[in-house]
DNA sequence: GATGAATGAGTATTCATTCAT
DNA sequence: AATGAATGAATACTCATTCAT
């Protein structure tokens, strides 16, 4: 500006990945010391931006936070209606592939990274949980439900309450995962996610008691 | 009382309780505000005494927190022992019973509080979350494990992964709480956890698919 | 109390020492951690007796403060008056026995302690800086004085200004001891307190310069 | 200012001085209280700013006194060095210009309050009397034990001991300028620092006994 | 006399947010 | 658009002192 030929601008256009490198910065930061140990100050400086500049694209220390949780939970809603269209083919490979998708995303730390700040601040900030759930549970539960349901419909599955069965098949997977991010609980040899998932499975299809009681219970 | 017209004694002596009802009342507040939103002073104000006397019982305001997760961790380690007795038993109607039981104990929101806050603080204080898996987990996770793995070897349950079973066991209850308590999620017609625990236990004897494919897996 | 015919007490007289005991305890905290990072909790529980004992002897935490100057203060009054007595036989003799023992004297810790106490709450107390000063200083600098004025009279000494010349005769032990005890600066090979002395006595005697110069400054 | 009508800006911006303008403030009043009795609160108010602005300058109340400190020391050195090159000239003269200046600057309230201060707070806070030690007696002491030294070896003034006549050179200002700064005492009109610079010079030139006596000692 | 539980005023430090430049 | 100096409210913790027992 002050020297109109002076070769420095590079590309300017940074500007517009601002909010977006602001968020790159906070996700870290909240993973590391949890939402409220973190400074706007500390989130600007690492974003590379002064703090002012924070504020011009985020109007609050939570708008941050909303922004992040809406960015990380876009795509979640779509991919959900692409597995309800999938989901006819063979059931049983869907379910593998299902739970075996489920539990790598949230297995990485970057993805699992939202859920667990969301259930943080749950307590102070209702209005996030409430987002997430809107964005996230409200899509990805009913659809799950349906899929259960149409399978019931169709005679691949036995008549169980579709609501109920899928906390039955995800619920293994999350308290998996809370136990490993969050207490630090894995079992011998690493997170073992799919020495869960191939478990669970046996249990899904052969149930928990040996054949011959399987069908007087 | 003695003096009677004397205007309320300024120092109500040795309360011996002191301890519990601050302890209460932090749980109150931190279940409400969560943990670093509430300050000491409420604390003590809500337990209706000064400030200071709180540093007489407890160190600081994180010692508060231990306190609380102390508290209620003692009884758990307990029953964790007791019903690794009574496993023998019937060992559906045991299942039954224990995912009853943990389903009605976590869905008292007296109780579910204090694993509420310790996820929460997490993050920020790892030595919290520490405590908790020590007092609990390290108990109640090699319990269940060893109940199942006694069951296999006596032919109960078909050859399963101890560890992993468990997890398939609890994990359901523990999301259904997630979602309801975290993020307000609840079938129709309330909690019905009486409705997960049938149709998980459902599902745990009879697998997921009807009976004509449960063998041939 | 609860069993009368018990042989504890031993000796119940202890009581009347419990200013002292006091005053020794506070002396010892002072002096390591400075008078007011120094709680009245700690002084009490050095002594052995509960902070509200302390409280029957003393009316405040200054007043420990005071006690304690006063105690120290008593004899020096005491020992100024004697030394004015002796001091007409050598005056060279009297002169190094002087600086010995206060140097002696103001060398021990134990001593020295209180005027470093004073000297650090006199901005604060100033009433502890003017019970010091009349009890110790308005003693000690007019005998000193008298001294000087009579030696002079009796033409013992050259006519020198008797209140400058007392500083000049006292201020290097001062400073030495300044620059050890709160500045931690010492001569090679330890405190070296008679160097000092004989040193100071060797210029007080025969002048700073050669003998030739001596006589026509 | 620039807007005649406008209700007094809320940010004086960048007052480049604000370190200089806060340690002003911090002296009057660490002077005049003590720096423990000294709220962060009056000196930020004393400098005009508020509570948070300090912290721009300092991270801690004790890093403003150790400005203060590091301010009032820088000179002192640097004068140090200055008067190890003009010594050799006339010795005498030299010594009573150097007195006087000692006595002058120290006897200025403004100058000697730092050394008061870390007086005061040197059983406390060792770092800041080590920091002081360093940056003012290690130059000082040194530099005037050297041109002692040297006028020992031109034969300028008796075989002394450097280190100590250091002490009997100096030693009796500190310690008038101590009992007059801290315990109020003062000879009849007034400080009278050239009075005591005067017999100080007296004695250190012929001596404090007569002449016929001064050289069998 | 003696205790120690209780009080509550006092204080350093942090940090989201504002706004003159 | 961008800066960063300035604000000031908020908060954990200390400790001299009191007083019921």
């Amino acid at each position: 500006m002050a020297d109109p030929d002076s070769p420095e601008p590079k590309f300017r256009r940074r500007a517009e990945h601002r909010p977006d490198e602001l968020l790159d910065a906070a996700l870290a930061l909240f993973v590391e010391k949890g939402y409220s140990h973190t400074s706007v100050a500390e989130i600007a400086r690492k974003a590379g931006v002064s703090k002012g500049a924070l504020y011009l694209y985020f109007p609050s220390k939570q708008a941050v936070l909303e922004g992040l949780v809406r960015r990380a939970v876009s795509p979640i809603a779509i991919r959900a209606q692409e597995a309800i269209d999938i989901a006819d083919a063979d059931l049983r490979a869907t379910l593998r592939a299902l739970l075996t998708v489920i539990a790598t995303a949230l297995g990485d730390p970057k993805v699992f990274a939202v859920p667990k700040i969301v259930i943080r601040e749950a307590v102070v900030a209702p209005e996030i949980a409430e987002m997430y759930r809107r964005a996230v549970f409200d899509n990805v539960l009913p659809a799950g439900a349906a899929i259960i349901r149409r399978a019931v419909a169709q005679g691949k599955i036995r008549p169980v309450d579709p609501e109920m069965t899928l906390r039955s098949l995800v619920g293994p997977v999350i308290m998996h995962l809370l136990l490993s991010e969050i207490f630090g609980i894995e079992p011998e040899g690493g997170l073992a996610l799919d020495r869960l998932v191939e478990n669970h499975l046996d249990i899904l299809v052969n149930g928990l008691f040996p054949a011959t009681e399987s069908h007087d219970a």
